[in-house]
DNA sequence: ACTCGCACCTGAGGGC
DNA sequence: TGCCCTCAGGTGCGAG
């Protein structure tokens, strides 16, 4: 569900609420939430793993790479006692202690949620941290796509970013973007744009609602190859997405259902402004042709016929 | 080395 | 009302 814009909206949420706090414990509901989608099978030792190691962390700040989202930590101190036992023994330990963040990939259907305690509990709540702001950062996801855990942080373009997101290339919105590197991968692609734009490693943060968008709006098929098309069409599209990633941030992302919301359960307004995605036998906003729905890379892909004219080489 | 297709889940909505 | 099918903001892995 959540592309950049929607994460970066849970983001500034998330920091607002626990920067500078420590985490007094934690609650993992369903195991399965610490797995990746084809990591299922957790071993039942992960749970306290996950639980000792994050009592008595202090998040620094909550950080963002493309849908990839992380909670920095520091020193834990003020830890309550009892619960500090893998601090406990490098307490005196003059090495630089590794720099630890707590990663959270929403999937599809993932929310974090701050609360007070006592609040009624959503019954897709998988996770809970609690802070010593007397508040609740709760992790619910339907589909258990998401994922949570504590992961060291590692240098990844330019930056610290958890393990796991190595591999993911900097999104629009961050100043280690580089344009240019991006077409210069692109001309060597013989993949559908579509597809290459959902590709995490290529650039990041585009998911298939602003994939559709961003091409719509500079005018491309989704089946077009990019090593077949014309540079300047190629920046085109990158700087569509960016624009139309950076639209959507300002008024809080795309809210279809109550799948997607902000921290405090609010929903975003993008939606009344998509041209093309969702909107597959409407008219076109431009020239007022059917607007198309097709399958590309197993994704829904909605655009204009008229408006992104089909590659002849197809 | 690439590219593709599917599995991983739960729930909503449509057709019969 | 109920059953069965399709579809959904994502990602990682294995097969070809």
């Amino acid at each position: 569900m959540p592309e950049l814009p929607e994460v970066e909206s849970v983001r500034r949420g998330v920091d607002e609420w626990t920067a500078g706090t420590i985490i007094t414990g934690a609650e993992v509901a369903d195991p399965r939430i610490l797995g990746t989608t084809s990591q299922r099978r957790i071993d039942p030792s992960a749970v306290d793993g996950f639980l000792t190691a994050v009592s008595g962390q202090r998040i620094v700040h909550a950080e963002r790479r493309g849908k990839f989202m992380w909670l920095s930590l520091g020193e834990g101190v003020g830890s309550p006692a009892g619960q500090t036992s893998v601090n406990a023994g490098r307490a005196g330990d003059p090495a630089p202690q590794p720099e630890l963040g707590i990663l959270v990939h929403l999937g599809m259907s993932g929310q974090l949620r701050i609360h007070s305690p006592g609040e009624e509990i959503h019954r897709h709540t998988r996770a809970v941290l609690h802070l010593d702001s007397d508040r609740e950062l709760r992790f619910v996801d339907q589909r258990i796509f998401g994922h949570i855990g504590v992961q060291p942080l590692v240098h990844g373009y330019g930056r610290l970013v958890p393990a796991s997101a190595i591999h993911i290339a900097p999104d629009p919105l961050e100043p280690a973007f580089d344009p240019e590197r991006v077409v210069g991968e692109l001309v060597k692609k013989r993949t559908a744009i579509k597809a290459a734009l959902l590709d995490q490693t290529l650039i990041s943060g585009i998911g298939n609602i602003y994939a559709d968008e961003a091409l719509f709006r500079a005018g491309v098929h989704p089946l077009a190859t990019p090593a077949r098309t014309r540079k300047s069409r190629l920046v085109a599209v990158l700087e569509s997405a960016t624009k139309v990633m950076s639209d959507a941030l300002a008024v809080g992302g795309t809210s279809f259902d109550a799948l997607y919301v902000n921290v405090n359960g609010e929903s975003g307004y993008f939606d009344r402004a998509l041209l093309v995605y969702g909107r597959g036998g409407q008219e076109c906003v431009r020239c007022g042709t059917e607007i198309a729905k097709i399958t590309v890379g197993g994704r829904g892909t909605h655009f204009c016929p008229v408006c992104q004219k089909p590659p002849r080489y197809r």
